[in-house]
DNA sequence: ACCTTTAATTGGTATAGACAACTATAAATA
DNA sequence: TATTTATAGTTGTCTATACCAATTAAAGGT
């Protein structure tokens, strides 16, 4: 039988949390191995002196994490490992560097008020001419030169932008000092050659290819907030993500 | 006040679900827009005289779809479209092209039952020298070459391959004639310049980008299915994604 | 006109129970 | 022995209710 956790019923954390955290746990302490069948949500119930509902609620943010993977009629189980991927989801610049163990820093070139252009107006949702920030910087991890980008923000949600602040990271500084919550982004990927300025800008040969990367990122209630152009010297730099079927 | 809809209590349907297309068909007629606020949870039980907990499993379900979205004290809320991305997803290259409108295609080149490298075999969860499938196609969309394709999938898996099983939707075939439930992929690309070997298969030029993109596709229960490596002609193809934060 | 308090409304968490649909095992039957 | 039938255990769906926490709008007081 397997090791059981405890919860605290007067803790202000809720107990589906609670417990979704205590499973997750013990799936990295390796308690619980992959295709392991958990206790059901029953016995989670009567073991833990809770609702199965509330069992249930847990179970669930788990499965649609993917931790978990459930089978009407036999159990609940530990889906296998999804690797490092969990840490990435969607993330900056900034965030993927540092998971990645390199020093991340900007060359800011420029920044500026200007009137949004058809494209960007399209992109940001905004009327063309509204006044947005475009931001250009040279990308750089343990200072070497990995990405020429350009971004566009909305100035309606980021009011009074400093180059400081373009020296941490974008999404956390709108998560937690502006209170607004990212939610997704679409991007695409295409491969080309190196153009005059990715050369100069990026200290590379003529030829070299460039991975070039366009993404809108999106709040949670479906608002624009930034559509940024990365040119990556493709020597060093590979994009990983994944992606979920539905 | 909005149109409502109506319910069948006898149907095989579950009650969330209808209520989950009913307001999903809502949004996309155009009965619904964007940060439009919904009929509260309290309202939706009276109105359609169900429980309450039933109407939060139809929108918990549409939240984590990115169709809807809440906040606490004031109502929930109909998120920003996703564009076309709505329909995407993780799809496989039959999938993707006829959502482009165009038609796929594949000249096969070759279908063996080899022994399992040590990189293949890591990336498929197996042991070396594990017998598994090597399938290398052309790609076509519209009968123009796209990509040239090496895909290894799991033996025990996918028992009894046929050449004619991989003139359709390899993903489609999974799910329905074998019931197994696909789950997600971790992707990377990267940009290359064109070896001798792509130059021939996809008759481009020397120095011709690539866009080099490598896919490990794992089921609902985290087993991986197959590996694919993928070699696109960059002049011809963009790769469209969404990825969500956390 | 402005501020504070109160009440009403909303989503968030949790309970206790019921029946349905599905799976695996054990018992009964042919 | 082989097949069918019961039975117990699992997740899936749904109900009816309660209270909490955040927000908004109304009422009241200055």
């Amino acid at each position: 039988m397997n090791q059981l956790f405890v919860i605290d019923k007067s803790s202000p954390l809720p107990i589906y949390y609670q417990i979704e955290e205590s499973i997750k746990r013990q799936i990295e302490e390796g308690e619980l191995h992959p295709h392991d069948v958990l206790p059901s949500e029953r016995e989670y119930a009567e073991l833990l002196e809770i609702s199965r509902m509330t069992v249930r609620q847990a179970i669930n943010n788990l499965v649609n994490a993917g931790y978990l993977y459930r089978q009407k009629g036999r159990g609940t189980y530990v889906a296998e490992k999804k690797l490092e991927q969990q840490l990435l989801g969607l993330t900056s610049f900034t965030e993927e560097m540092k998971a990645r163990g390199m020093m991340p820093s900007s060359k800011l070139l420029s920044l500026e008020l200007i009137p949004a252009n058809e494209k960007i107006a399209n992109q940001l949702h905004v009327t063309t001419n509204t006044l947005i920030y475009e931001i250009i910087r040279i990308r750089l991890a343990d200072n070497m030169p990995m990405a020429l980008e350009t971004a566009y923000m909305s100035a309606d949600l980021l009011k009074g932008l400093t180059a400081e602040i373009l020296n941490h990271s974008i999404y956390q500084y709108v998560e937690k000092h502006i209170g607004l919550k990212i939610g997704y982004a679409k991007q695409s990927f295409e491969s080309t050659i190196a153009s005059e300025v990715e050369m100069a800008s990026l200290s590379i040969a003529k030829h070299s290819p460039i991975l070039l990367i366009q993404r809108t990122t999106y709040l949670e209630d479906g608002r624009p907030l930034e559509f940024v152009k990365s040119s990556y010297r493709a020597d060093r730099y590979t994009f990983t993500c994944t992606i979920n079927r539905h």
